[in-house]
DNA sequence: CATATCCGTAAGCGCCGCTTATGCTTTTCG
DNA sequence: CGAAAAGCATAAGCGGCGCTTACGGATATG
C-alpha cells in the first residue's frame, strides 16, 4: 500500500510547484522530500514527476494520484471531525481567513464571545486576499473563511468548498461636511471619494455605482482600512459607500442613507465540506452567526 | 493527522475480533498491534476499544472510524489501480475465490490462457464457501470471486462489491444405466440421486426441483466433486442435475436432457468496485469471459 | 482449580527517515 | 556573457519510531 505521508508530500509539491517550497511547508528539508518522492515513485512504478528546467512538474499520473490523495485527506478530515465531535471536544485550532473589509466587527465580536464560551478553541485569524483565501482553504491552509460578495461580482468557487450566508448587509452612502445634504449618489459627482484600493470587489462596486449615476468618481483617498473611511467622512473630507455592519457597530458621526435600489452585499462563510462537521469549526461559525444577529441565515 | 497504518490495524481488529488474530493477519505480534491501537487511541482522543472479557470490542466511535478507514482504503485501491493501468502493468497478484461447483472448467481454462497471454499476472486461487467469499472480498482478502446463482436463491449482496454476469448456464438432467430412458424429473422418483452436500445452493435447487416434480429424492451420494457425479451417472449408479458447462467441457458418457422450464444458473464474477479498474483484475476477468464463450456478458 | 487465551506494559534493538554536506543543472542578473 | 543563485539529487550519518521478546494480570474453559 502506498504511504500516505509520501502522498501528502506529492500533494504539497503539486500545490507549491517546487520541492523546496513543499519541503518548507511541511517543515522538512528539500532533501527529505526529494527522497520521499523518489520512494513514492519507486512504489508507484510509474514516473510521477519529470524535471522541467531547474524544477519539477507532475506527470498526468502524478496529477491523478494527487486527486486521489485529496479524496483520502477529505475522508481523513471527516474521520477526525467525527472523533472531535465524539469527544465533545470543543477544542482545537481553527484557522480563520478574513478580508479586511468583510467583517472586522463581526470577527472581533465573535472572538470575544468564543473566548468566554469555548476557551478550548484557539482561533488563528489571518487577513488575506479573497483569491488566495479560497484556494488556501481548499488546500487546507485555512479552515474557515469570512468573505463577502457584491452584486454582479461573484467570488470564485472551488469544488469541495461550501459556502453558507451569514448576513445580507445593506450598502449605505455616508456623507458629511459640505455634502451632508446630498440624498443620492448622483448629487455627489463633484465630491471627493474614499474607496478601497483598486482591484477589490468593493472598489469595483463603488466605482460602478458612481458610473451608473452618471459620473466617474473623484477618488481622492484609497485605503483598505474602513476605519479610515469613517474618519474621513466624519470630518467632511470625503464621502464613501460603507457596509451597514460597519456603521451599526462602530457608529458614525455623519449622515448615512441607503443606496438607490437597496443593493446589499452578502457576507458568507466558506469551509471545506469535509470539515463542516468539526465541532470547533461549527462553534466558530455559530459565534459569527450570533454576531451577525438573529436575522442571520440557518 | 491520523496514521493510516494504525487505522488499518483497527480495521483488522474490527474484522477479526481479537487483537491477536488481527496481529496474525497483519504479520505482527499481538504486542505490536496493541501498541499501535494504544497510540491511535491517544491520537484520537476518545476510547476506540473497550475490554470485554478477555478480548476487546470496538466502541461506536471505533466503528465509525473503521468505516472511514474503509473509505480511505477504497480510494487508495483506486489510486493503485490507476497507477497499474498507467504502467500498462499487466502484473501483480490477483487473489481469486471460486466455489468448487461454480466454474472448475472455467477457471482452469482461464488460467491456462492467462499463463500465456499475461505471464506477469500471478493468480492465487482459493476454494471457499460462498458466504465467506463475498465477505472476504469485501474485506480485501480476495480480489475476484467466481460465483453462481440459482433461480430463487440469490447470493448475499455486500455494499461496494459489484457483480457482473459471466454466463447463463443451462441445468441438465444426466441419466444413465437403467434410467437412461427417462425424459423428465418426474420419472426419477425411484432413482438414486447424487447431489452436492446439504447447505449449498446447488443442493437446495436440486431438491426443490424434485419436490416440484412430486417426490422427495433418494439422495444416495453426496459429494462436492462434480467429477464424481459424472462418474456415478456414467456407470448408472445414480442420476444427477448437472450444469451445462460441466457437460460441455468434460463430456459425459450418458444421456443429458434439459430440465423442464429450461432453468439456468447464472455464473458471475464479483469484485470490489474500487478494484474494478485494476488491469490485472480486468485481465483475469476477461480471460474468464473468453472461457465462458462469445455469449458471455459485456 | 488448573490451564490456556488474551491483553497490556517494559525493555531493548533494528531500521526507516531525517539532516547535513556536496555536486550538477538551469535560470537569472549584473 | 559570465557569475551567482535556485533547485534537485545523492551519499553519509545519526536519532527516534516501532517492532520483538519477556512478563504479569485478567478471564474464559475443561
Amino acid at each position: 500500500m502506498l504511504d500516505l505521508t509520501r502522498l501528502v508530500a506529492l500533494r504539497e509539491l503539486a500545490l507549491r510547484g517546487t520541492i523546496a517550497a513543499a519541503a518548507d511547508a511541511l517543515g522538512y528539508t528539500a532533501s527529505a522530500v526529494s527522497q520521499q518522492l523518489a520512494a513514492l515513485e519507486r512504489e508507484a512504478g510509474v514516473p510521477l514527476t519529470i524535471r522541467a528546467g531547474r524544477g519539477v512538474v507532475l506527470t498526468p499520473a502524478g496529477e491523478r494520484l494527487v486527486a486521489r490523495t485529496h479524496e483520502m485527506l477529505d475522508t481523513m478530515e471527516v474521520a477526525e471531525a467525527e472523533l472531535r465531535a465524539e469527544a465533545g471536544g470543543l477544542s482545537g485550532t481553527v484557522r480563520l481567513a478574513v478580508f479586511q473589509s468583510a467583517a472586522l466587527t463581526l470577527v472581533t465580536g465573535a472572538l470575544i464571545d468564543l473566548r468566554d464560551s469555548h476557551p478550548g478553541i484557539r482561533v488563528v485569524v489571518t487577513q488575506t486576499e479573497p483569491e488566495e483565501a479560497f484556494a488556501d482553504t481548499w488546500a487546507r491552509e485555512y479552515d474557515l473563511v469570512v468573505a463577502e460578495e457584491y452584486p454582479h461580482h461573484s467570488a470564485p468557487h472551488y469544488p469541495g468548498v461550501i459556502r453558507r450566508p451569514l448576513v445580507r448587509d445593506a450598502l449605505l452612502l455616508a456623507v458629511g461636511g459640505e455634502w451632508a445634504g446630498a440624498a443620492s449618489v448622483a448629487e455627489l459627482a463633484d465630491a471627493a471619494w474614499v474607496m478601497e484600493p483598486p482591484g477589490t470587489a468593493t472598489r469595483h462596486f463603488a466605482e460602478q455605482t458612481c458610473r451608473v449615476a452618471g459620473f466617474e468618481p473623484d477618488v481622492r483617498f484609497a485605503s483598505s482600512d474602513l476605519q479610515a473611511h469613517v474618519q474621513l467622512v466624519e470630518r467632511g473630507l470625503a464621502v464613501a459607500i460603507l457596509p451597514g455592519l460597519m456603521v451599526e457597530h462602530a457608529g458614525i458621526g455623519a449622515r448615512v442613507i441607503p443606496l438607490e435600489g437597496g443593493p446589499r452585499r452578502t457576507v458568507f462563510t466558506a469551509m471545506r465540506a469535509s470539515s463542516r462537521l468539526d465541532p470547533a469549526v461549527q462553534a466558530v461559525r455559530t459565534a459569527l452567526e450570533e454576531q451577525a444577529g438573529p436575522s442571520a441565515g440557518s
